[in-house]
DNA sequence: CCACACGCCGTAAACGTTTACAGCGATTTT
DNA sequence: AAAATCGCTGTAAACGTTTACGGCGTGTGG
């Protein structure tokens, strides 16, 4: 123990001086004896390098900073899934952070960037206020924003393009015959939820179908709330035969909902979640979802970022990650065992 | 931008010196008006402290390191999740790392733990080599091992029983009449692999089933290969009647690949899994799962790394997380609508 | 009126690196 | 043979904090 070696402790082994003994372990010419001498005594000390010294003196952490709002949606957890392995490949380190869809934490975030333990920072933000945007202007470090940011904003940018990909949805459903296309959204506050309800209206729009009050509700982002407003508007609508729902989370629970009640899915209500988690390739029925391409995204952005910190002062740029809608059997299906007669 | 300011920068613009700057920035008695000419300044300033600078002097980094197999496994993940609030709550940073279930990269983990950018270490190794012993016996940092190491160890550990965790699954199939109970595990030189093959054969005993080879199948700890193993099991016993599958993904294969083989689950053959993720309660028919209690593992983890952080010198502890048979309908199932009579 | 205590504060050293600069011996150039 | 060059090395400063120590001014007690 004794409080491990430091390069004055080598220094003194090798009888060398300590610049010599860093350049040693930074590779700089240095003759072959000193480098010898120098390697023998690190070795049998066991030194390891003081990675808090050495960012002090260069500015660098080698780490990154990945904030997401909550660590328990699989579709955050599929951005670090991505994020994680291209930080690694360039030699930084993942620092996490799981703000709670607390505006207070997501900005304390953005405050810690002046702290310097990371050397650049992933945001996903559920909603993007004026602080948030006067923060990201005088911000200390490189920062990617995951989700939309207002236009001009200079601030690297990657986005999903949920409006397409409500449009997809609701162009399925339609062209399955369906006609009372509920939607059960999240919290109209936050950056996907408000995207996602006019996304919806619009969609209805463009394949010629009436925007209904009673066609929608609103709860949050889990399963268990999903459960609550499905119930709600099966309540309010019972021939309702769609739902668009603003995630996966919500989706199963929709199923849920319409399973107790006797509904068969797709043949009495077709279910589209969204952000193609893996449950929905695990549930049952498989849910037809739309991707908003939280990997893709993910990638993107920790690409962004590398790319930031190679070259400063690049303009800023804008991805933007086009949906897929995957089709299973929450819409398509029939294919399944149960079902159809009886 | 202009290098932001330093404790220095504010010294001057107060008319103190950088002392009485950080005594004031601590919190340390000192004069009221000092304190607020200070305070002033570095508002005006916006000052940050720099944590790097900090953490080399006071030799704490406020980090903590979680490292784990694969981050694409949702039982590291639901650890994740519990390990994140308890570390932040207590003021620490998460640091990731997936190693890949390469062992190299776990020792390079435990390597890096001298350049001492994190104060401790939360480790889910998926095997337990005698490097990671001598390396665990010299580690600069407090360690904590979720999964097993060898009795006497002297570091914190905490543990699932999957003995028993697989006990009370063959028990559960064995009670509901099922006599051909085959097995689909992972690699039998990882300490999961190794201890459910184990624990299988000893479970078999216990409820006076004899072991049987061809009833057992080893593959990897994925879907795929779950789809993969189950396939060739099947073939090679065609009236199977239980599969104990090692983890929820490999079950989930076993149940494409039974519905695909048009056997009824659970009326021909019942399926349980393992570590109970949220895949479980998703899947359709949903899966009869042993909870190994990812969750409170990963907390507990989280707790006796703080207590070991705040009181150095403890005796080593040991946790054992009790495994719980969360039976769903796979295996129980029929109140489902689908199956029963053709 | 001196001694002492006490509350604040500034000076300086320390944490463990990296790196600019100057020095030095050996070799090459003039 | 003196001067210039070159390769290597050591000294010291710097990164931005925290903190031990001593000094100074004020107030109290003898």
């Amino acid at each position: 123990m004794a409080d491990g070696p430091t390069i004055t402790t080598i220094a003194e082994r090798a009888g060398v001086s300590i610049a010599s003994v860093s350049r040693v372990l930074n590779g700089l010419p240095t003759r072959q004896e000193t480098v010898r001498k120098v390697m023998a005594a690190a070795d049998e000390l066991g030194y390891v390098r003081n990675a808090v010294a050495r960012s002090l003196k260069s500015r660098r952490t080698h780490q990154v900073a990945f904030a997401m709002a909550d660590i328990g949606n699989p579709a955050y957890l599929a951005m670090l899934r991505e994020i994680q392995p291209v930080l690694k490949a360039a030699g930084y380190r993942l620092v996490l952070h799981s703000t709670d869809a607390v505006a207070a934490d997501e900005i304390d975030v953005l405050h810690s960037l002046g702290e310097r333990y990371v050397d650049g920072l992933i945001m996903s933000p559920l909603r993007v206020t004026e602080t948030h945007l006067r923060m990201l202007a005088t911000a200390r470090a490189p920062v990617v924003i995951i989700g939309s940011v207002p236009d001009g904003t200079p601030v690297d940018n990657v986005r999903a393009d949920s409006r397409t990909g409500v449009r997809l949805a609701i162009d399925h459903l339609h062209m399955l015959g369906r006609r009372r296309i509920g939607m059960v959204n999240g919290p109209l506050d936050t950056v996907p939820g408000a995207a996602r309800g006019a996304a919806y209206r619009e969609a209805l729009a463009a394949v010629g179908l009436p925007y209904e009050e009673k066609l929608v509700e609103i709860g949050d982002f889990y399963r268990a709330e999903g459960r609550r407003a499905v119930a709600t508007l099966l309540r309010r609508v019972p021939d309702i035969d769609a739902l668009m729902c603003a995630n996966d989370l919500i989706a199963l629970g929709a199923l849920d909902v319409l399973r107790a009640a006797g509904k068969r899915v797709p043949q009495d209500v077709a279910v589209v979640g969204m952000d193609d988690t893996d449950l929905a390739a695990a549930s049952w029925p498989s849910l037809t979802s739309v991707s908003l391409g939280s990997a893709e995204r993910g990638k993107a952005a920790a690409e962004l970022l590398l790319d930031r910190l190679r070259h400063g002062d690049r303009e800023p740029r804008l991805v933007t990650v086009l949906p897929r809608l995957v089709v299973r059997a929450s819409t398509a299906g029939e294919a399944s065992e149960g079902g159809r007669s009886s």
